[in-house]
RNA sequence: UUCCCGUACUAGGAAU
């Protein structure tokens, strides 16, 4: 069994969920331990296939706290807030994890006094747990608190270092990270890659590619972030270097480089750039989406958007704010309705249209019905 | 030194 369990765990590892889903089959079932079917469980949650996920776990005999974990998990990494706190409410027992994940949801949601709740309510805290409470709080915008939790915390690691510095650069304060960088006892390759983001992100290139150029490894996250940094900066072609550069490049690196193309005025080569990608995901398809939209072509971004595998809220703000710019309101609006759970982007996109178009009453409608994640 | 669960970095949307 231990065998195949850790086959079972490297299949999924790389991603390769086929290979596992195969594998399990094969196992007979009465050589299967509450591992193997946990781990089973974990690759369909973490996928998004929760009902797959719950296939398995109502199959399996024996349930441990890690069964009840893995799927909660799932749901808080698909941001699945009801899910996740309903079976929260419903599972025998937590453990660190079991809140941690808690926490990491209802944060990303925008409910930060729960979750703090929830990290309060522990019995328990370790790094992980405060690492997730840091970066709730940064994600609320609240670096103070942040900052005052990293100074409490006991043991810091250098993840919860890497938290707080990307916290620094977010708000703009690029003189604090790059202090706070320095003062860490060891720096990882996520460090490394975390900085030259924040540097990106303030705008200063150039800092970005010296602590790139210093760094002892790179890893394609590396790499890509420092071509999505000289591609914002409309170095092109320097990012073209780096990608000749890589041994392998994945899925990002393409869709970073192709935004570039696009961003720079090359739609054309943006468009045969696309087309080239073998593993184009929803953010390939909205990129190219949005680079027609761009180019104010509506008919052409409707064709693409009829085309793409799979949608999501961020693709049909796109389009939303593809009609609304052309003045074709009811097409926006019908579109906006039919988006099952509308975040606030969407919101204020529509909001946004309808006042463009001069419906002043019906945005005002709107922005009643918006719902206020911050009372609530 | 011991198979399964939680934390930090990289590509796409509105406004500013």
């Amino acid at each position: 069994v231990l065998a195949w369990n850790t086959t079972l765990s490297s299949h999924l590892r790389h991603g390769d969920l086929r290979e596992a889903t195969e594998l399990f089959r094969q196992i007979p079932d009465t050589r299967k331990n509450v591992v193997t079917y946990n781990t089973m469980i974990t690759g369909y949650a973490q996928a998004g296939q929760l009902h797959l996920a719950w296939q398995i776990f109502d199959a399996a005999p024996k349930h441990s706290i890690v069964s009840f974990n893995a799927i909660l998990s799932g749901c808080a990494m698909h941001g699945d807030l009801q899910s996740a706190a309903s079976l929260f409410h419903r599972m025998p027992a937590w453990n660190t994890v079991s809140s941690t994940a808690m926490i990491r949801v209802l944060s990303s949601r925008g409910r930060i006094e729960e979750a703090r709740d929830v990290f309060d309510s522990m019995a328990e805290h370790d790094s992980i747990s405060w690492g997730t409470m840091i970066h709730g709080y940064l994600q609320s915008g609240n670096l103070h608190v942040a900052r005052d939790l990293f100074h409490r915390l006991p043991h810091k690691t250098v993840t919860s270092w890497t938290t707080i510095m990307s916290g620094h650069g977010d708000r703009g304060d690029m003189e604090a990270a790059a202090a706070i960088f320095a003062a860490m006892p060891e720096h990882s390759l996520v460090t490394c890659n975390a900085l030259i983001a924040a540097y990106a992100r303030a705008g200063q290139v150039d800092e970005a590619k010296r602590v790139f150029a210093a760094m002892p490894e790179r890893s394609v996250a590396s790499c890509n972030t420092i071509v999505a940094a000289m591609c914002g900066a409309g170095e092109v072609d320097e990012a073209e270097t780096v990608i000749a550069s890589m041994p392998v490049v994945d899925v990002i690196s393409s869709t970073a480089i192709m935004s570039g193309y696009a961003r720079a005025g090359h739609l054309d080569r943006a468009k045969s750039l696309f087309d080239s990608i073998p593993e184009k995901n929803r953010v390939s398809w909205t990129a190219i989406l949005s680079a027609t939209v761009e180019l104010g072509n509506v008919e052409e971004a409707k064709c693409l958007f009829d085309q793409m595998p799979e949608l999501d809220v961020v693709a049909v703000t796109a389009l939303i704010a593809a009609y609304a710019r052309a003045g074709h309101i009811d097409p926006a609006l019908e579109l906006f309705l039919a988006i099952p759970d509308p975040d606030d982007v969407s919101w204020l996109a529509i909001i946004h249209a309808l006042v463009e178009n001069g419906q002043i009453a019906a945005a005002r409608g709107m922005l009643e019905l918006m719902p206020d994640r911050s009372n609530d």
